[in-house]
DNA sequence: TGTATATTTCGTTAGATGGCGAAATAACGA
DNA sequence: TCGTTATTTCGCCATCTAACGAAATATACA
């Protein structure tokens, strides 16, 4: 399941790939607040959930999220791996560098509105839940 | 000349992209231990010189490099930028990280060996320089 | 001035990437 | 069990990227 990786650079640039578009990005800084239900981030990003999927597939791919599935939904959450230290200190000091971009500032305003509606309310998406 | 980057996720995307590619990882790591000579770096990579200049454009763009020309030759050394400080200090953890990577290793090893050859000796490849 | 050499720019090509929608899969609830 | 919903997989397309060689540019040297 997890890729072999034979050398630090080409792990390294797996993280660099993993790192390198602004939706995954974005996706991780909304998950330094805490875990996120995929559909969480669909919503947040507003992009196709197929493609939401993928990007997250990569960033679990480079070891930089985990996920664990409850009942219909999948939850991802940064990575605490031990291995590797140089990297996390990477991914730790990117978190930390972003937290004044103005789009990350304006992810974590709209991932609170996101929060206060509650999964349900929020999954129904695709049927329009209020005037139909 | 220097791109405009209006948000700090855009830069931080900019440089993430320039650290996705393993020959401009393997360029950087040899520039740690001093400026070396664009055909230099084409020796120790054995790629185009056309692809080697794109290579290094794209370390320039992102700021990670800064380049001086001396004659025919351009020298390229990593960048000491003061602002940015997060992704500064990224790069330095990054290279720091990657110092015992077998491929950097005997990039280092290859390294000292072209360093004593001399530029002259050196630029001389396309035709030959021994047995010709 | 003219030739040689180092580098960059340009045009092309093969392969990677990000996006989507449709179909497949998994799990809840009636 | 059957329908609904969340997620993933698949196939497709448009765009980007890394590579090359050829041509252009810049500089040294005879």
């Amino acid at each position: 399941m997890s890729e072999i990786v034979n050398s630090k650079i080409e792990h390294y640039v797996t993280v660099t790939k993993a790192l390198s578009d602004s939706n995954r990005v974005r996706a991780l800084c909304a998950l330094r607040k805490g875990e996120l239900c995929l559909c969480q981030i669909i919503e947040l990003l507003g992009l196709a959930p197929s493609t939401i999927s993928k990007h997250m597939s990569i960033l679990k791919q480079a070891g930089l999220v985990n996920s664990r599935k409850d009942g219909r939904w999948v939850y991802y959450r940064l990575a605490d791996k031990k291995d590797e230290i140089f990297i996390q200190d990477i991914i730790k000091l990117s978190l930390l560098g972003l937290e004044q971009d103005q789009q990350v500032v304006a992810d974590d305003r709209q991932m609170a509105e996101i929060n206060s509606w509650g999964l349900e309310m929020l999954c129904k998406r695709n049927k329009g839940c209020c005037e139909n």
